[in-house]
DNA sequence: CCTTGAACTTGACACTGTGTAAAGTTGACA
DNA sequence: TGTCAACTTTACACAGTGTCAAGTTCAAGG
């Protein structure tokens, strides 16, 4: 399978990343991506043994077209702890919209998938650590609210974070991107620095 | 319909959140209902016609039993804005437990299926009013951050106190009931009052 | 030119869970 | 005794996933 056409491949990924992207919340089905694709939908299960498989891989494709990696990397350069939070904020805030479409599909079959669900927990540690290296930088430079011991922070760093809380901000109460990003930073400020620290 | 027996529409709703409460993140089935109320899987649709409006009757009845209205009302006889969020805070945040069963059951539909989407929608926009009162009642108090509208205040501590950020900080974080109100008190404190008036 | 094999198609089918339909059972009440 | 409502039993339609087996296509290599 490994030595299969990756054209194909790349082809299955791209038509199930298209048809997520276009329609969040209605369930794609595989005949709706092969027909996207192009191809018999018994064509996608020689590529992919499950439909939770495919999204798993696509959300991994997806991964590396954008680079998150390199993103998220990139808010570590920051020189102080403040600097650093408000680069990861910018970074992964403005990275959730991008990913919307997969996220949404993969959060509607944690549920019932068991591999699903590890693949998303896996992709949220990673999240979380970026949390915690931005509270260790807070720590260090001696800004961190005595309120929160690192792990509290970290914890309600991610939380803040939470691709669900993004959705409820700029699909239920109706806030841009740019709010959300700011907003963001304005809590996660407040809530994590000690009084004298902000801003 | 409605001239049917209650006593049975009673056993088949018990039945219903007993398995929703024991299992809140496995599906349960109709056929899975039925057997724990002892019934036939038809006899659940001759008193509700699908899935979907069974679990809505369901959150009802829940929250008849358990008397929401009266918990979030009680928090609105607080002398004070911020007594009154933390009354609140702890109404809504100690009743999230009793509910998760039947909630993740709904979340877990609400992606498919309309009527629940809906209904859901409903439920927390009361929980919004509640918040809205709270956010009201530090603005006549002049305690409200100048940082935000009342607006952005209200869709602030809506989403902090969303039922998925309780899951989170307690299922994912392992934090404790009590140690979740406290923090989430703080929190919204921190976030929502302005610099001197925290405490 | 002819074979071989990989990639793909076609069509059929098993399985799960929801919801529908129809005929049969039970027991209370008039 | 008969009737009606509540319930059971059995069967089936339907959607969507995943499996299976028999074909087609086409390129590479003898």
């Amino acid at each position: 399978m490994s030595s299969m056409n990756n054209q194909t491949r790349e082809k299955i990924l791209n038509a199930a990343w298209r048809l997520l992207e276009a329609a969040p919340t209605k369930g794609v089905r595989m005949s709706d991506i092969a027909k996207e694709a192009r191809l018999s939908r018994q064509a996608l299960y020689l590529h992919f043994p499950t439909r939770a498989e495919l999204l798993v891989a696509t959300a991994r494709y997806l991964d590396e077209v954008k680079d998150v990696e390199q993103r998220l990397l990139a808010s570590r350069r920051a020189e102080t702890g403040l600097a650093r939070l408000h680069a990861f904020i910018d970074a992964w805030g403005n990275y959730i919209p991008e990913i919307y479409g997969v996220a949404k599909a993969f959060l509607a079959m944690q549920a019932t998938d068991e591999a699903v669900a590890l693949a998303w927990d896996d992709r949220m540690r990673a999240v979380r650590e970026g949390c915690q290296a931005a509270v260790e930088a807070l720590k260090k430079d001696g800004v961190l609210s005595p309120d929160h011991g690192e792990a509290q922070a970290t914890d309600i760093l991610w939380t803040l974070l939470s691709l669900r809380n993004w959705e409820q901000l700029t699909r239920d109460c109706g806030w841009s991107q740019q709010r959300y990003i700011a907003t963001t930073k304005l809590i996660a400020t407040r809530v994590l620095l000690r009084d004298a620290a902000a801003d």
